[in-house]
RNA sequence: GUGUCCGUAGCUCAGCUGGAUAGAGCAACGGCCUUCUAAGCCGUGGGUCGGGGGUUCGAAUCCCUUCGGGCACGCCA
């Protein structure tokens, strides 16, 4: 289906036409004073210096030759230029009443499907998650759904950090703590243990403490570095100590994105980028674009346009050992070898610019990709506490993502039972997870990604205004009436929208019929807020409708059937729209 | 220092390619539950859009400048 302000822009167009003036200026847009209008153009103002006349007359030349269009009930010229429209129920009803019949309410899927990768940027092993993983895995997800639900093919990556300087630091500082292991015994040639000597909540421990004691004593740094390099080169008692965090650190990685909702199609990380190095190290050199540099091998990317100064990418250190940008690389290699990806995404904080912006002109110059791959990354800004500061727990340390999780479920918990004292323990539980998990992630996604934002607890677990219980509530609200409806056997057989009956139901309606473009527009920004804002506006639209508005005693049929048949796509279309962002629904809460 | 992003109501934020009276939520105050869940709805108060120039019929939005803040700037990720 077209889109709904598509169709309405045309009409505008050809009143342009019509009146003699260049049809693009018929564009369009949302009112902004909902009081005068519902949709409006601007094209007259625009077109006035072109064709030497008052706007005002354009617009009234304009509005005379719509005078009976079929999808206006409305069009008036206002001073100084504007030209307000309103449109007619019946277009309105036929729109809605396709959405109803299609796939996808009518949302046009995409010629060419590309093939997307996101790369959600790579948690460390080695340490539990923290509250700094939420952004990337909440945004990405949701930009993951909502690039398939746009039809395009989506491969997520979670690309784990297990390759680079924090695994030596790991093996170190255990070397340091227990240095009879027979991992560091370099003569022995027998098997390794099957069990770690470790367990996760070690490492949580383990590994602060080997990145604090590294920044106070170089020689144990130069050790953690060396003892990368060996990693990396494969020595067998380093790599079976690099096994065991892997393994150790891997089901509570999986646990804990578990309970975010949040899946990945691959669980690749650097470490899976290793056999593509040593081909494209030697490519880089032997076509000149890699050489050495203070002892390092790099890649200058400098441009002539660039109006800062752009270090070069490093591939390799001087002690030989791979880094962040090698790997990356090297993965971008694999990437388009085995996904063919067009696209691919990188969640990332903002303070990774640089290296993206490194790592994908070397991909560029290296020919590692197609002059038409697109290689994105999206910044997010960092989470403060309401200090303005990076976010610390009370204590000032790292707050665990399990310890958010469990807090918001207890505080969602409570206000349950509190509002609904019936409401036995189980399904209270149950629904605290499920509004717990949209409170957080809505909370996150309706900020806008690049921005740093300020990580508020109480904030999140608020259940008023613009939040994610407040979808619920509405998406519950209606599922509730829907069963009303059913136990009364009052469902209409075929669902059909009736022609709205005053501006609420009206304005519902064209909330609805704005759906397509708001996804298309999320899709190509990759901007999960942009479907968050709708929701809120969509919502808000029906609990307008619905305070002033009872369906179920609705004595004529045909209006109540249409009402229903409204509802009941309002209710697709949310669910739709919370699922892209990685959330569900209870039937109750 | 250079670059970059940001500065909108007491607080947290929207504001799409420049358009009419700058919008929400929280907080404050006042209404609305015999009727589909009041986690809701309706209303009131609250702003020199950091400051100053400029472009334009028209600027929170574009340009310049200035102040204030975040972040990044070669072997970390």
């Amino acid at each position: 289906m077209k889109k709904f302000l598509d169709l309405i822009s045309e009409e505008m167009q050809k009143g342009f036409a019509l009146a003699g003036y260049e049809e693009v200026l018929g564009r369009v847009t949302p009112s902004n004073r909902p009081d005068l209008c519902e949709y409006q153009c601007n094209g007259a103002m625009a077109g006035a210096k072109r064709y030497h006349k008052a706007p005002l007359v354009i617009a009234g030349e304009v509005a005379a030759c719509l005078a009976d269009s079929a999808v206006f009930s409305e069009v008036t010229a206002a001073a100084p230029g504007f030209l307000n429209l309103k449109l007619k129920t019946g277009f309105v009803k036929d729109y809605v009443n396709g959405m109803l019949a299609e796939e996808k309410f009518g949302l046009e899927m995409p010629e060419k499907p590309r093939n997307i990768v996101v790369d959600y940027g790579g948690a460390n092993v080695a340490k539990p998650l923290h509250v700094g993983h939420l952004r990337p895995a909440i945004i990405g997800e949701s930009i993951k759904r909502i690039c398939r639900y746009c039809g395009h093919t989506v491969t997520g990556d979670v690309h784990l950090g297990d390759w680079g300087t924090q695994m030596g630091l790991i093996c170190m500082e255990l070397k340091k703590r227990c240095p009879d292991l027979v991992y560091f015994d370099e003569s022995y040639t027998g098997e390794y243990p099957k069990e770690s000597p470790f367990t996760v909540s070690d490492l949580g421990e383990i590994y602060p403490a080997a990145s604090k004691r590294a920044k106070e004593d170089p020689a144990f740094k130069q050790a953690a570095l060396e003892a990368t390099v060996k990693i990396q080169q494969g020595v067998p008692g380093y790599l079976a100590l690099w096994r065991h965090i892997m393994d150790v650190s891997l089901p509570d990685l999986k646990k804990n994105y578990a309970a975010l909702d949040v899946s990945f199609d691959l669980w690749k990380g650097e470490s899976d980028a290793k056999p593509f190095i040593p081909q494209m190290v030697a490519d880089m050199k032997a076509s000149g674009l890699a050489h050495e540099s203070e002892g390092a091998l790099v890649v200058d990317v400098k441009e002539e346009t660039d109006t800062k100064e752009i270090p070069p990418c490093i591939i390799l250190k001087s002690d030989g050992a791979s880094l962040y940008a090698t790997t990356d690389l090297a993965t971008i290699k694999d990437r388009m070898a085995n996904l063919h990806a067009d696209d691919i995404i990188y969640l990332a904080d903002k303070r990774q610019e640089m290296h993206f912006l490194q790592v994908f002109r070397t991909a560029r110059r290296a020919g590692l990709v197609k002059p038409e791959t697109r290689l994105v990354h999206i910044p997010f800004g960092t989470m403060n506490g309401k200090d303005g500061k990076p976010f610390k727990t009370r204590e000032g340390g790292v707050m665990h993502l399990e310890e958010l999780i469990r807090e918001i479920n207890e505080e969602m918990y409570r206000k349950i039972v509190e509002s609904r004292h019936e409401i036995g323990e189980e399904e209270a539980r149950q629904t605290a997870q499920v509004v717990g998990l949209s409170a957080l992630k809505y909370g996150d996604l309706s900020n806008q990604a690049g921005k740093d934002y300020i990580f508020d607890i109480d904030r999140f677990t608020s259940f008023e205004g613009d939040t994610g219980p407040y979808i619920l509530y509405t998406i519950v609200r209606i599922k509730s009436i829907l069963g009303r409806c059913r136990q009364l056997e009052y469902l209409p057989e075929k669902p059909a929208v009736r022609e709205a009956q005053n501006a609420l139901d009206k304005d519902l309606m064209m909330q609805l019929a704005s759906f397509s473009a708001m996804m298309e527009d999320a899709c190509e920004e990759l901007a999960p807020n942009r479907v968050c804002a709708y929701l809120y506006d969509l919502a808000n639209a029906f609990n307008r409708f619905y305070h002033e508005t009872k369906i179920v005693t609705e004595p004529d049929k045909e209006r109540r059937d249409g009402w229903i048949s409204l509802i009941l796509l309002t209710l697709k279309v949310l669910e739709a729209c919370i699922g892209v962002l990685g959330f569900s629904a209870p039937d109750r809460m």
